[in-house]
DNA sequence: AGGCTAACCTTCCACAAGGGAATGTCAACG
DNA sequence: CGTTGACATTCCCTTGTGGAAGGTTAGCCT
């Protein structure tokens, strides 16, 4: 008790920790692998937090192994603690975007280079987009491969 | 030159500087009013640029008023400082969103909690949207009144 | 076998940013 | 006067970013 809750980094790390033992160069791996879209961690960080992790028990570090290698495992506590915080209210959305504070001053700004912002902005965001829709083209692709999982 | 460029935060302070000289405490008011929407700052971070942009000679202290008051005053070099910074393209987006963080790992968690997260956050933006409804028709209204701001 | 090389894996360091409690000051009001 | 509440700043600790440095070893080549 009185154990400071998990913040969603931690909260990650446990997570993944849920599907076996990880090292911080597997975390790391697994978080670039998708989970950094929306939540980006750094290779220090990691192994920051671990260690925090470890110092309350949450995961328990196995013997070190080749190439210095350590794997963690989420502990009881650990369980208990990521299940405690997945059934908190997620945080509310932390939101920093350049080009609107760029806008919110636009009136030292002259009209082109205004323009030539937003239409970058948009070509960015149109380029993510397009991505976003193979993945759910590739989706729909295999949901099509596998009848069961159709009737969505 | 070798003159380290601005970060937003800097950048915006100066950028609501060149309206007038402001103490920390006014330039917090100042965020809180509207561009803490996309860029927030907090209390400590703002009073701690203030000191960096003074060290740069970006804006100048005036005498320590009433209750401590310290008024800042742009400075030509930040004015200078500022012009450049906005010319600049604005970074890309940096966004954090806890609630993705929690679906990511939704397997964990019981349907009717997660239904119950996802419903909050659509009220949550569904709030900000009619608020920004708001503000558009606002605009709409006093553009409506001043024909010559009405052709766009 | 011996040696290279590239991929692995962790640590270190320095600095930027975030959050909020603590502290101090004064205006205003009774 | 004395209290209260708004104003204004500081302090401290945690979290996040970024990259360089430093070690290790698997695998491949000859």
């Amino acid at each position: 008790m009185a154990e400071p809750t998990l913040n969603a980094t931690q909260a990650s790390l446990l997570g993944f920790l849920h599907d076996g033992s990880a090292t911080g160069w597997d975390l790391i791996e697994e978080v670039r692998r998708g989970l950094a879209r929306f939540w980006n961690v750094t290779t220090s960080h990691v192994y920051r937090e671990l260690k925090t992790l470890e110092s309350r028990r949450l995961v328990r570090a196995g013997k070190t192994g080749t190439r210095d290698k350590r794997p963690y495992t989420i502990t009881a506590a650990g369980r208990r603690a990521f299940a405690a915080w997945i059934h908190q209210a997620p945080a509310p959305e932390q939101i920093r975007i350049p080009l609107l504070v760029t806008l919110w001053f636009a009136k030292h700004l002259d009209a082109a280079t205004l323009v030539r912002f937003v239409d970058d902005s948009r070509a960015e965001h149109e380029r993510r987009l397009s991505e976003y829709r193979g993945f759910a083209d590739a989706m729909a692709g295999s949901a099509t491969a596998d009848p069961h999982v159709r009737a969505v």
